[in-house]
DNA sequence: ATTAAATACGAAAACGATTGCGAAATAATT
DNA sequence: AATTATTTCGCAATCGTTTTCGTATTTAAT
């Protein structure tokens, strides 16, 4: 592979040494106005590129910033990217992503690899089989930058960044009730992660404020494969005792729950009124379209963002603080949760 | 930020020289076993991580793959990303992705960050506003390995992955003529793109096939605003003339006819019969459920990652071909394109 | 016993940038 | 005019690897 022409040549072509090009190029104090304009011509001229290796190995720094999500077709990480890609582009940064699939062992390998300074910090969001986090105590105790998104590790003292799952989930569960519903079951992924326990606990406190007896609410973990979840949900939803109102945690059990429906004989949302945290634009599609707790994706993802590139450019920035902070979701009634 | 130990404080603790710790680690044959193990202990033990960016500095390479797309919230190119992690992933290579945003300004941008060696190859998807293609000649002429799929530059003479697009349009016409349509119109993104030009003559020739009128073509090139698209559609179909069939180039443009629809008097698929080329899992709860023309999405980027894998770590691998590679396409019938 | 070959390791250069320090050349000060 | 300050640039070290070359020691061959 031709790579180009690298410094030295630049400045043996200038007549110049390296250092002074690459003061100049670098728009030093100790370069005269009239060479630095020569070699920024010739640069320009020669096309030069500085090699970004060598810089980072001077440097002790890479402009990379590592992305890990534990699923990429997923509407809320993709836009949480997008808003990442936003602001670091901005500032000259080039982002790794990385895909668990919601597997703890990907997830500590893809971690391992992240140690050696590849990247200068690292935005997460953990899977959901994750409930050992040595891995990621490892990594931060190297004083790798860290941040944490949607699924966070409370355990470990840096700053995170999640909606107002707990809230959320209350209101909910809330406009289930008012829409009539007795019995509503609340569908999560993995009790170990930390959107799953806020917003449970925002269903069950909602559940309790309408005076409704706990044992209405109905929890159920649901496996990877989309089909046995499916299956999952089709055999609550034909038993006797069966809800009439469903708070999905992830929009994945949301669609499965659709899928389960139409092996049924029930209509939603006569028989069973659904709504969902979801990030999907054909959320209004649906049949019947779907009453949705919409995520602010793009703006956390920029917020991440925004903190990172304060601490990785200013000279002696603090540690990211260990706190939490919330941006709200937003509710978006539809016909899926619609009483008669 | 503290990065761990060092080749030279490794081979200090060993009482080693660095380069006889950096052949037992490289697994050279210039070295004893004996020795070997005692250094991979240590390393192991003191948890020794290469600088990866002294190898790549030395090596000239990085390790690294760029992917480059048009788009992040897109099922087809989120699956393809994934195929490519895969065997990446597996030969210890890393991803970059970038979003271009469907912007050749910004395309252009990203492809002069890629011309240092920052990535040893990209995989990549135009924009749909790329029509000069001099940024990418100029990166391919560097000797950077470039791989397209979908979205090719034919003009560029390297390996291109796409599905069938001419006979996937062909038939997916064909269906809709079986069906009853009378006058289908093909929406596309811009004219500029390879898909656009393939399944436009695909459909352009599976209605003269059939004997019909190419006045009864209707091609409507959307714009890149969804509100805008909507519209477009919205009177296109509201017109005294308007089409009884929609073939869909993109995913996007389907759901855009989907929101039309609903604008208008007009049902699916009693009035209005539609088919697209989509990578949507939920393709079968949209209401009524979506006829569609699946890509192998996940293949195509395996398929990507292999051929670069072969390119890579071969010693002396000639030029990638000048070639296009077809992986084709299916279609699963659904309710949008029933007759009665 | 002498020479040749194989084994196991170290010294030092190289990759391409940045930067501390020194040194000319020029300008300013006394 | 002599000294000092300022401007402008080059030398060489450095970042952490890999690798070429050289060398000492042991083993094999004649």
């Amino acid at each position: 592979m031709y790579s180009g022409v690298n410094l030295k040549e630049l400045a043996a072509e200038l007549k110049l040494s390296p250092s002074t090009v690459s003061r100049a190029l670098n728009d030093s104090y100790e370069i005269s106005e009239e060479t630095k304009k020569k070699v920024i011509f010739m640069a320009e001229k020669l096309n030069y590129q500085p090699n970004p290796f060598a810089r980072s190995l001077r440097e002790n720094k890479s402009k990379t910033i590592a992305v890990v999500i534990p699923e990429r077709i997923n509407n809320f990480f993709t836009q949480v990217i997008d808003g990442i890609e936003q602001i670091m582009q901005q500032h000259g940064y080039h982002l790794l992503v990385y895909n668990t699939h919601e597997d703890v062992d990907r997830e500590k390998k893809i971690i391992s690899l992240l140690l050696n300074g590849r990247a200068d910090a690292i935005v997460m969001s953990v899977s959901s089989q994750t409930s050992d986090v040595s891995h990621l105590e490892r990594l931060h105790e190297r004083g790798v930058p860290l941040i944490f998104f949607d699924r966070i590790c409370s355990g470990i003292p840096t700053t995170k960044f999640i909606t107002n799952d707990y809230e959320s989930a209350y209101e909910g569960t809330k406009h289930l009730l008012q829409q009539g519903c007795k019995k509503i079951s609340f569908l999560m992924l993995s009790k170990e992660l930390s959107i799953t326990k806020e917003r449970l606990r925002g269903y069950e406190d909602a559940i309790k404020a309408a005076g409704l007896d706990s044992d209405f609410a109905v929890s159920l973990t649901c496996e990877q494969d989309e089909e046995s979840n499916i299956e999952l949900i089709r055999e609550m939803l034909q038993a006797p005792d069966r809800p009439d109102g469903i708070l999905a945690s992830v929009e994945k059990l949301a669609l499965a729950t659709y899928h389960a429906v139409k092996r049924t004989d029930l209509k939603i949302p006569k028989d069973l009124k659904i709504i969902s945290f979801s990030n999907m634009k054909i959320a209004s599609l649906l049949n019947p379209s779907l009453t949705t707790i919409t995520q602010p994706a793009f703006t956390i993802g920029e917020e991440c963002a925004k903190l990172l590139i304060k601490k990785l450019t200013r000279p002696k920035q603090p540690d990211l603080l260990n706190q939490v902070i919330t941006i709200p979701s937003k509710i978006t009634i539809r016909a899926s949760t619609m009483a008669e």
